[in-house]
DNA sequence: AGGATTTGACCCAC
DNA sequence: GTGGGTCAAATCCT
């Protein structure tokens, strides 16, 4: 989407990312007409959150008074003046000019863990990609990874990644993504739906779960003290939980209603983690990931059996206006474990 | 055999 | 000239 250029826009690119979202989930709404009420009622949650998102961010809650510096991890670059974080160690600010300019816009940079997604590569994400050149990177420990969509060539989508294992914790993968995908191609979780339906939805969330992607470029500015080397931030899109080994998988799929759960910091609220402190701090870095999350859990319920949503009565998420906690009834489930911000710096 | 990956060469922004 | 990004032939894998 279209992400504001440049750092000093951080607010403003929020606004718009969210907006986008708001538009997708409008969209999403009128294409569950004949869906199971559920998506039909998370897609309205996300819409009021996404609003009060915007809400906050437009009062002017929104930015964090400090950070850690320790955010070097991802590559954070330093919040003053430019965007464009590429490898990963420096401490010295970047200069924004990178070869290749053409691909700036609709950059997003996320961590990922390597958890689900073997021992060379971070989880999958949903998408298919194809490797196509690996580059030694000065400076950097690893190599970067160079994929673009499978469907560039048949469908066109110009979508491509940049993977990079990240220097200081070899568990964690820098996965920087450019350009948007405009290929029409089934995801795993898609094809496995027993009867098709829902594919629209599916399709509408897939988008949805894609834009909610957490942005760094032109965030930075305004919000990488979220990052720091140590923050896990696991990831992989629920489009293909159903064929993944739930097992330990940060994301890794419910295979049954009973294992839905999401835990998710909050951050439009204080957080717990930040003692005391009790005002508000928006965070666009960790709201971006609970939307992402709750557009997860949305997907994960769309491409489950009907049958099974309707015995469990599907009464797993329960969204609080002044928190945006998604819990789950069961004690004893797999856990969606976004950690990236629990230690936002308040 | 066809598709995916590897890898050295090339291109291009600085 | 340097270094990141891409190309494309060679190789590998299924």
């Amino acid at each position: 989407m279209e992400a504001v250029e440049g750092n000093g826009g951080g607010s403003g690119l929020v606004v718009t990312e969210l907006s986008h979202i708001k538009e997708l989930v409008k969209q999403l709404d009128v294409h569950l007409g004949g869906s199971p009420g559920l998506c039909k009622h998370l897609a309205q949650q996300i819409f009021a959150v996404t609003e009060k998102s915007i809400g906050i961010i437009r009062s002017g809650h929104f930015n964090c008074p400090k950070r850690s510096a320790a955010g070097a991890g991802l590559d954070s670059p330093p919040l003053s003046a430019t965007p464009s974080p590429v490898s990963g160690v420096s401490n010295t600010p970047f200069k924004p000019n990178k070869k290749r300019k053409t691909s700036e816009k609709g950059r997003h940079q996320i961590r990922v863990s390597s958890a689900g997604g073997g021992a060379d590569a971070p989880a999958d994400d949903g998408h298919s990609w194809r490797k196509y050149g690996q580059k030694d990177i000065l400076g950097a420990h690893h190599p970067r990874a160079y994929y673009r969509c499978t469907y560039q060539k048949t469908q066109g989508c110009a979508a491509t990644k940049q993977v990079q294992r990240a220097d200081e914790d070899p568990a964690l993968f820098d996965v920087i993504y450019h350009g948007e995908h405009t290929c029409l191609h089934k995801t795993a979780a898609a094809m496995v739906q027993p009867d098709g339906q829902n594919q629209d939805a599916q399709s509408l969330l897939q988008n949805l779960s894609s834009s909610l992607t957490v942005k760094t470029e032109g965030l930075i500015a305004a919000g990488t003290q979220g990052w720091s080397t140590t923050t896990p931030f696991s990831f992989s899109s629920p489009a293909v939980s159903g064929m993944t080994p739930p097992e330990h998988h940060p994301f890794s799929a419910p295979s049954t209603p009973e294992n839905c759960f999401v835990s998710m910091p909050t951050s439009l609220e204080p957080s717990p983690a930040t003692s005391g402190s009790n005002h508000m701090c928006f965070n666009p870095f960790q709201a971006q990931s609970e939307l992402q999350t709750m557009v997860s859990a949305l997907v994960e319920a769309t491409s489950m059996p009907p049958a099974d949503t309707e015995e469990a009565g599907f009464a797993y998420w329960s969204f609080d206006d002044s928190a945006l906690d998604v819990n789950s009834f069961d004690e004893d489930v797999t856990n969606f474990d976004i950690s990236a911000f629990l230690a936002s710096d308040v």
